[in-house]
Formats: C-alpha cells, sequence, structure tokens
DNA sequence: CCTTAACTTCACAAATTTCTGAAAGAAGCG
DNA sequence: CGCTTCTTTCAGAAATTTGTGAAGTTAAGG
C-alpha cells in the first residue's frame, strides 16, 4: 500500500504530476502558483479542493493561494464555491469550462484586433504596411470563428468517446 | 506632409501601433523586446528590416535586437537572411510562416501531453483523477489535430480574400 | 452582539528577468 | 592578411515579479 493524501491516492505520484505539469504552464506564460494550483486540482480525487488543502499539499501559504485563484477565476479556469454553512471555500475545474477558457482567449483575441484595427486605419489600408495588418487582423477574425465551431465538435466527440460524464 | 521613418510613413503613427500591440503580444506572454521588434517588422513597408533600422527605431541597443530576433527566430515567427556580399543581416516576417507558428505551437503541446500522459500512468486510467487527466490529453490530442485543418482552411480563405499575396 | 475561523489585502524581502555597455567574434574588402 | 563593420556574448545594474507574514475584513455560530 502506499501512503495517502488523505483521499487514499499516491501523494508522491500527484505531486510529481502536478509540478511537471505546472512547469509547463509555466513555461507557456501562467504565473507559477496558479499553474500549481490548477495542476493540483486536475489531479484531485474529485476535482475540488479547500484552500487549506491547496496550502497544505503545495506547502504555499494562504495567500499565495487566494492570488492563485483569483487568477484562475478571473479567466475562468476554476470556479469558487461555498459550502453552505461554512465560511470554508472550495475551488473546482469544470472539465467543460475550462477547455473554453484555455482556447477562447476571446478577450485577449478582441484586444489584439482593436490594436491591428486601429494599425490599419493610421497606415492607410492601401499601404504595403496597411494591408499586411489587414490580413493579419483577417486571420484572427477567422480562428475567432472557427475557434468556436472546434468547441462544438469537440463537445461531440468526447460525448462518444466518453459518455456524458 | 508628414515626417517620415526613411522610407516614408508617418512615424508617430508607426510606433504608436508598434507600441500598443506589442503591449498586447507582452500581455500574452512574449516577452518585450521580441514583441517590440515583431510588431515593428509587421508595420515595415516590406516586411524586412536591419539589425541597425531596429535598434534606431525601437531605441534599444544592438544586443537587444540580437536577443529578440534569436528567440523570435527560434519560434519560427521571422527569419533571417544576409544579403550577400555584405555583413548586415535582415530580418523578416513572413505572412504564411508565421500564423502556423502561432498556431501550431506544436512543441508546447506536444509536452504538455507527454506530463499528462504520465500523470494518467502513475495515477491510474481507473482512478477519477486519472480519467480527468485522460480526457484532457484527448482534448489536446484533439485540437493538435483541428488547428491543421483549419490553417489549411485559412490558406483557402485567404487566396481568396487577398488573392495570392 | 461578540467570538472566531477563514479568506483577502498590503508592504516588503528575495529571486528572477531584462537591458545595457564593453569586449570578443565573424566576414567582407582592400 | 590585416582593417573595418556588423553581430553576438557576457557580466552586471536596474527593474519587475513573486511569495510571505501580518494586519484587515467578512460572516458563521454561539
Amino acid at each position: 500500500m502506499t501512503e495517502s493524501v488523505g483521499d487514499g491516492r499516491d501523494a508522491e505520484s500527484v505531486s510529481k504530476f502536478v509540478e511537471s505539469f505546472a512547469a509547463q504552464l509555466v513555461e507557456a506564460g501562467m504565473q507559477r502558483m496558479a499553474a500549481r494550483v490548477f495542476a493540483a486540482l486536475l489531479a484531485s480525487d474529485k476535482g475540488v479542493l479547500t484552500s487549506a488543502e491547496l496550502s497544505e499539499q503545495l506547502q504555499i501559504s494562504p495567500a499565495a493561494v487566494s492570488g492563485a485563484v483569483r487568477y484562475l477565476a478571473q479567466t475562468h479556469m476554476v470556479s469558487r464555491e461555498r459550502e453552505p454553512g461554512s465560511r470554508r471555500e472550495r475551488y473546482r475545474v469544470h472539465g467543460d469550462q475550462w477547455y473554453e477558457a484555455l482556447t477562447n482567449r476571446e478577450a485577449v483575441l478582441k484586444r489584439w484586433e482593436a490594436a491591428l484595427r486601429e494599425g490599419v486605419n493610421s497606415l492607410g489600408g492601401d499601404t504595403p504596411a496597411g494591408r499586411r495588418l489587414a490580413e493579419t487582423l483577417a486571420f484572427f477574425e477567422f480562428v475567432e470563428g472557427e475557434v468556436a465551431a472546434m468547441m462544438e465538435r469537440w463537445r461531440v466527440h468526447r460525448e462518444r468517446t466518453f459518455g456524458q460524464g
């Protein structure tokens, strides 16, 4: 029998996964603590952990958990719940919702598009640079539409492969 | 008539675009100098600038240009050329190639997938957490395939909209 | 209401990243 | 071949980011 994290899983394996997956997320630009918290939730039994559990499992201060969760909630990677009749908060990864958060990046795309649109206007759509910016803008607009369709196909594919989990 | 950058475009407008677009890229995780260099190339007349031009236009040291270009070349966002018979190097954005660089991120996805696969193995595919990781892995594999198809559709769409630029 | 458990905010110390000037390294040109 | 011009590397100063302890805030439970 292996040592347990409290819910019966192998603490060593969990930690190893959490750290290596988090490292990849960090490399892709996510804040370190946010990445670790997210990975820990992914690897948890129910996809739910309390602030205290995260603090202990990851060996970080409650302040760090708070900051990480704020970021993750803002970007819709996790949701926060309050158990009724308790001041203990629980954080959850919701399969369906974080895929979208990860791929959509609506807000980011929108801001890129805004900057490009301004560029096209001020440089003029009839200059070589203006045309290049316009084409880039068109690319992002295209991608935006495609991603929506792709997520729909994923939902279908997922249903078929995993049943309605 | 507006002041010029040397090739006849309005220096003020160009700079404004470069800085605001670069700022968005930085927010999305790109290094600041790399983002500025890339934006400057996008907004340049021919999509080509020399090291010296970048250095002067962005008010940064040759060393900073060197570092930024190294990053951009590694990630295939720009290509470097050397004019034959000169030790002056030129850097170029190649419409077609940087779209792919931006969307593909093959290497990144592959590493995420590797970390997830290890997680599934060590936690066991029959545990709740293992199943969650397996589903996440399936999602990335799905996305990987979709992106390739999407880029193909973009090429067609682009051809129709902009002609064979 | 008052106590107390839990989360959040804040100021600061530590670590990391970023950019520069200077020196070293290529490569054309005489 | 050495000179000159351009690029890269490197060590360090400066700025930014990160995580913590401590104080502050909110709300449950007596």
